[in-house]
DNA sequence: TAAAATCAAGCTGTATACAGGCTATGCCAT
DNA sequence: ATGGCATAGCCTGTATACAGCTTGATTTTA
């Protein structure tokens, strides 16, 4: 979760390794999203060991973690700094994302329950009260997240999650990055559109375009990049 | 294998850090991916901190990146145990590779060089001189793991190289494991079929073809696959 | 005899001290 | 004044001792 004090306050007192070590994870994965620590910063495992109440050591295997999914590079005496991804990766990447999200429909669709409908309703409304709030990002983002997870488990196909929420998290931080360019009103109309679709979709237990409308909003995506870019 | 004492002998006076550990993960890899280390046995990180002639820090770190890589499960208080993939999954991750492999021709493919055709060139000549060495199927895979980082370098697109090369190695022992219940002149023949049509597309600059065989021959091992576990 | 509790041995997880690498600052020589 | 160099301070990398967990054998008890 994503705030940072909820987390803290979430700590259970007989937390598991294996927990404490998610826990750091998630949070140091959404700071970097959030842009928390935008790119370039340095990261000090002895400040966070500090911050977290425990040692470097395993501050040092969460970074190994970020290190392996992309957020972070770690130097030898020099530090461990947030990754800075340029416009050609990321346009790879959403051309990837946008194949791997027909695939999600193609590959061991799941069956849709109740379930997946109550979460995708809950998304609705959380983007629907949104509306007048002007310049909430961050909750966008937050809600992008959740819809993230949300897809990642409309297929049976595990690998192919593990590859889609791999790659989603690459390059979050990079779509944040242009959310307010778009203005407010837009990114905004944007994501609502998407997840109206999407529930559509998945009431008719049509998961295969779930994955088509997820496709677009890439390209959507690529194609306001691309004009943003050439307007200057 | 990976012979131990040929990695002994190639480990130079000024190594750095970053270099150890690529040694030592891709030689456990490759001990676990040819199946030195078989499915469920446990390694130790004291024993072969011992072997390396290290301490177990650095070992640690290679156990989590090849837990990462879904080849290790670690448990604490238990041991670190190498995993077992069942059919499902395989066949899943076959289904993605087939997919994976049409992409490399359609996203960011890059100029074929004379030294792409040298390399293959090579890996058909290795194939051909085993045509008389039945059982070689080590060899054999050798020339695959070879094959496969040829055919990543063929796209530009640096996350699809990554994700093919995980999934690659994910199921390159189970595949191994197949290969002996294929007979030799199958899998020789089967081998040697695959890349010379690779070699023809590639000396054709046509990747997408390339790409094309490559999921042909995935689908190919699906069938026999399927064949072999309907036959008993 | 059988079931339950205990203990021992092995493992990974953690903390910590120390070694080694990088960088910037400041001093010294030119 | 400036270029080169020494050095101090920070960082990550490594080694190691210890804590905690799991499992299976052993002993105790009903």
């Amino acid at each position: 979760m994503v705030k940072i004090a909820e987390t803290a306050i979430a700590v259970s007192e007989d937390e598991t390794g294996a927990e404490r070590f998610d826990r750091i994870y998630c949070e140091l994965r959404d700071r970097i999203c959030l842009l928390t620590y935008p790119p370039g910063t340095v990261l000090s495992e002895g400040a966070l060991a500090k911050e977290f109440g425990i040692s470097r050591t395993p501050i040092r295997r969460v970074f190994h973690r970020l290190e392996f999914m992309g957020l972070v590079t770690i130097k030898n005496g020099v530090g461990t700094m947030v990754t800075d991804i340029d416009l050609k990766t990321f346009k790879q990447i959403y051309d990837l994302r946008k194949r791997l999200a027909e695939m999600m429909g193609e590959l061991s669709p799941v069956e849709i329950t109740p379930d997946h409908i109550a979460t995708i309703d809950a998304l609705v409304n959380r983007t629907r009260n949104l509306a007048d709030k002007t310049g909430s990002f961050d909750e966008l983002a937050l809600i992008a997240n959740d819809l993230q997870q949300l897809l990642s488990n409309l297929t049976g196909n595990a690998p192919l999650c593990e590859i889609t929420e791999l790659m989603y998290y690459r390059v979050a931080r990079i779509w944040y990055t242009f959310l307010p360019q778009f203005g407010w009103d837009k990114a905004h109309a944007g994501q609502l559109n998407e997840l109206e679709e999407i529930r559509a979709a998945m009431v008719d237990n049509d998961i295969r375009s779930v994955g088509h409308y997820r496709s677009i909003d890439l390209q959507r995506m690529l194609t306001l990049l691309g004009r943003l870019l050439a307007e200057p």
